[in-house]
DNA sequence: GTTGAGCGTT
């Protein structure tokens, strides 16, 4: 509380910036990305393990670590880069405007690579007129981007359209401007969504292998907070060495993927979540915002009986891999 | 031949 501003630098070397504290003790994340454009969280060195430790992020807010700023350097978070459209944009944003290192880049392209470019997904087309067809549909979105699929449903013993249709282009950012405005189709205002009855993937959420009994999900939070807002933290109970971690940004999350990092001197392997195969509707985008995400597994009560009784499986452990069995981590 | 929020026969 007492501090008007926090010390905050690109890098533990460089000359660090003060950055203005709110009335209630707590940074807004837009004050650091102010200085630090592109800025996505803190990040700091702890004094008594000396291991980097996350700045606690919930909806822009950045708070105090044991409420109190002290007068530490924190360093600033950016998302890793993905080479989304191409290497060069990715480095005109990052590099210039942050004077990320080319390593980091590098790095973090490295572990994006190996999944390509952002995949695109079909999108469901809302509100087409009856008359309209899949030659009326490519036609128009044609003029957004490359299309490689449009379809139109229809009933199937009278042709007659069902009224809305699905749409799929071929780069990512089409896709992102087709979503992003209403379409004028045929005299009529359609929208284009992300459908909700495919079990896609959700890209903002990683598997994380090779946990130990020992790690809470506070402490995976605190972790994984250094690389951006998270979200969600899910512990399966009993034990099974596995978690899951929700970020704010898939960005955040697929750069992580395929890389071994240390938590609490242990190594833990990150990849995609599977998708869950449950075939309701998706969580609403910006619902729960995730607040009390380490509900479960947090806290824990655990049985240490049922631990005994198990005796830890290192294949039982293995097969589940990135299944994602159970709850999302909210309870009804 | 009608309808107008939604969610995809193969």
């Amino acid at each position: 509380m007492p501090y008007l501003y926090i010390r905050v630098a690109e890098d533990e070397n460089e000359e660090p910036m003060e950055i203005p504290s709110e009335d209630d003790g707590t940074v807004l994340l837009s004050s650091v990305a102010a200085q630090f454009p592109g800025a996505c969280g803190l990040r700091y060195r702890n004094p008594e393990t000396q291991c980097l430790r996350g700045v606690r992020l919930l909806e822009g807010v950045l708070y105090a670590p044991e409420n109190d700023w002290g007068n530490l350097v924190y360093i600033v978070n950016y998302p890793k880069v993905s080479p989304t459209s191409d290497a060069s944009e990715a480095a005109s944003i990052y590099v210039s405007d942050n004077k990320r290192k080319m390593e980091e880049i590098d790095a973090a392209s490295a572990v994006k690579v190996k999944r390509g470019f952002q995949k695109t997904s079909d999108l469901i087309v809302l509100g087409l007129p009856w008359k309209t067809t899949e030659q009326d549909l490519k036609d128009y979105f044609s003029t957004f981007g490359e299309v490689i699929m449009v379809q139109v449903k229809r009933d199937l013993k009278t042709g007659n359209s069902k009224g809305f249709g699905f749409v799929r282009f071929t780069d990512y950012e089409t896709q992102i401007k087709v979503i992003a405005q209403r379409h004028l189709i045929d005299g009529r205002w359609c929208d284009c969504k992300l459908p909700n009855s495919k079990a896609c993937p959700d890209d903002r959420k990683v598997f994380v292998g090779r946990c130990t009994e020992d790690m809470t999900a506070e402490e995976l939070r605190q972790y994984f907070m250094q690389y951006g807002e998270v979200t969600d933290v899910f512990i399966p109970k009993p034990f099974r060495a596995f978690a899951f971690v929700t970020f704010a940004d898939h960005q955040v999350a697929q750069a992580l993927c395929g890389e071994d990092l240390i938590i609490k001197g242990v190594s833990v392997h990150i990849s995609n979540a599977e998708p869950k195969h449950n075939n309701s509707r998706q969580m609403t985008e910006g619902g729960q915002s995730g607040a009390g995400g380490f509900s479960q597994g947090y806290g824990s009560n655990r049985s240490g009986a049922n631990l005994a009784g198990m005796g830890l499986n290192p294949a039982m452990v293995g097969r589940c891999s990135a299944e994602e069995l159970g709850g999302d981590g909210h309870a009804g």
